[in-house]
DNA sequence: GCAACACTTAACATCTTGGTTAATAGTTCT
DNA sequence: AGAACTATTAACCAAGATGTTAAGTGTTGC
């Protein structure tokens, strides 16, 4: 496993922001559309609308094409595996209980102890 | 579905941070451990550490239980679930190829013509 | 040509984040 | 009691994120 580790950064802080979150929604459910009407339900003006794209754009979870004067943006469907597979990966560990934190906190006294 | 939307940014803006993922990962692999213990790879103070962990126990993602002088913090198996269950809602309707996007675009040409 | 349109870039204000050191709170041990 | 230990809070600073308005780039259409 090399250094993905910035593309899971950007990953992961683009969907920090609730906006973008929506904006992915969006294109999920209505599969593709120009700036300007996926714009529409926010009440942000347009810069930050482009700006958000251009995050997305950079964690590579959404698309554009440029057809004339309107840039035709999509989801990427391989964009939110990174993320996902570092989730699923550290969440196979957890699966530990508080009784184990018990058991563990005991021995951790013991070494207090001895030492 | 109510307002979780707050908890799902908590807990995407706590995964942003490499320094906290790092945490997360080492507690998935050896269970759990006092504060001191944990922030022994990193070169960052004890403050750092100490606010990066309120940041991961805030997003639920982690636990604590305090036992004389230390905290015993342990991942909670359950702190991604509903960033997880957000990527894969919207996972879900991403299938779009660049075809289907060519196809939008072609009508979109045509509404404009028509206008 | 030129006006309207779609969108981005530039410049700026403000808030948040992540780091530091110094000080504080509570626990353990002699 | 007092020293050492574990960890947090307070106060501060630099850097980055998010929003704004104004200006710029390229396209469409009369």
């Amino acid at each position: 496993m090399v250094n993905n580790q910035s593309r899971i950064t950007a990953v992961f802080a683009a969907l920090a922001d609730p906006t973008r979150r929506r904006i992915l929604v969006r294109l999920s459910s209505h599969g593709e559309g120009q700036v300007t009407e996926l714009a529409k339900p926010f009440r942000i003006s347009a810069p930050a609308i482009s700006r958000h794209l251009r995050v997305l754009e950079k964690a590579r979870l959404i698309g554009r094409k440029r057809q004339g004067r309107m840039h035709m943006i999509r989801a990427r469907a391989d964009g939110l595996k990174p993320a996902q597979n570092w989730m699923a990966q550290c969440a196979a560990g957890w699966d530990f209980s508080f009784d184990k934190l018990d058991e563990l906190l005991r021995n951790e006294q013991k070494k207090g102890k001895n030492r």
